[in-house]
DNA sequence: CCAGTTGTTGTTCT
DNA sequence: AAGAACAACAACTG
């Protein structure tokens, strides 16, 4: 599911393909994937606008565009962008305005639901097999005011970004720290995956009330969510093996960091650190692992 | 048919 | 009033 590593990863390899096109064309199947207009309206404003720069703000895609223009892009749970040129798209057994694309023969899968044509010949697909993900379109407005970002916390990576803060924000509530640290009014960028990770690195159990870690744990535990983030960058976030369309690499390509994974989707597995059987507990009607030896519920 | 899966928001409860 | 709990969104797998 994007996280942080994944939406970095997307922005990367976005930048490296389709820096300075345009749009000449928008397609769309479902009207909520488009948040802030009709569809449309979106066409309308999107078409002719150039791509000047991609960016992240936590697990949002920034497309800054001409006369300071915005593009925002959300994947939620199962969105995510390809680049490519194809003929046939998306699912035969589904209606789509043939006029549109009747010229295309080559499907992409089953999950399209936003189309871009690009200048340089190709196309940005936006698939998303559960449909929560978004884009938005915004002008006369700055980042900061959109009101998808003015809430949220700050980015883990952020050179500004240190343990007092997170230590100040932790203090400030008694969820289980697992919940807090996947809070994006507390920190951005953390999902299930990376909390759990996260928590394991640091040893700690993931139900310890967040304003009773000590300060030495804190800063272990923010030591760890960098190098948890980092890591996964490095291996292009997680594609977990299912038989639905998720995470991809703009290519198609899968993520590599499912195989590098600790303790997430690892139930009953041995703890590479002390062999114990890997747990999983519910905690906010959401699953989480972890190791019952290494990470004790102490403060 | 039911449980499980996921991020974020909006609603309801305490 | 504030903070926490929880439903809702959607669609597929096992």
């Amino acid at each position: 599911m994007p996280e942080l590593p994944e939406v970095q990863t997307t922005v990367d390899e976005l930048k490296k393909e389709i820096l300075g096109v345009s749009f000449l064309d928008f397609w769309y199947d479902w009207k909520k994937s488009v948040k802030n207009l009709s569809p449309e309206e979106f066409k309308k404003k999107i078409k002719g606008e150039k791509i000047l720069d991609i960016s992240r703000r936590a697990k949002l895609l920034v497309f800054k565009l001409t006369n300071n223009k915005l593009l925002l892009a959300h994947q939620k749970m199962t969105g995510h962008f390809l680049v490519g040129n194809w003929k046939y798209y998306p699912r035969a057994k589904r209606k789509w305005q043939s006029t549109d694309i009747g010229h295309l023969q080559d499907k992409v899968n089953d999950y399209i639901h936003l189309m871009f044509w690009l200048d340089d010949g190709r196309q940005l697909a936006f698939s998303d097999l559960r449909k929560f993900g978004w884009v938005a379109f915004y002008e006369n407005i700055t980042l900061e005011d959109i009101p998808e970002i003015a809430s949220l916390g700050p980015e883990p990576l952020d050179e500004n970004f240190t343990p007092n803060i997170l230590e100040k924000r932790l203090k400030k509530t008694s969820r289980p720290i697992k919940q807090a640290i996947m809070d994006p009014k507390i920190i951005v960028g953390i999902g299930n995956i990376y909390a759990d990770e996260s928590l394991f690195l640091a040893q700690i159990h993931p139900l310890t009330p967040a304003n009773k870690l000590s300060d030495q744990k804190i800063r272990k535990l923010f030591w760890a969510i960098q190098k948890t983030l980092k890591t996964a960058i490095k291996y292009k976030g997680t594609t977990i093996l299912s038989g639905a369309e998720e995470y991809r690499l703009p290519s198609g390509e899968r993520g590599n960091y499912q195989d590098k994974t600790q303790v997430y989707h690892r139930e009953n597995q041995p703890c590479s650190r002390c062999s114990s059987k890997i747990k999983r507990i519910k905690i906010g009607q959401r699953s989480a692992h972890f190791c019952p030896k290494c990470q004790k519920n102490s403060s």
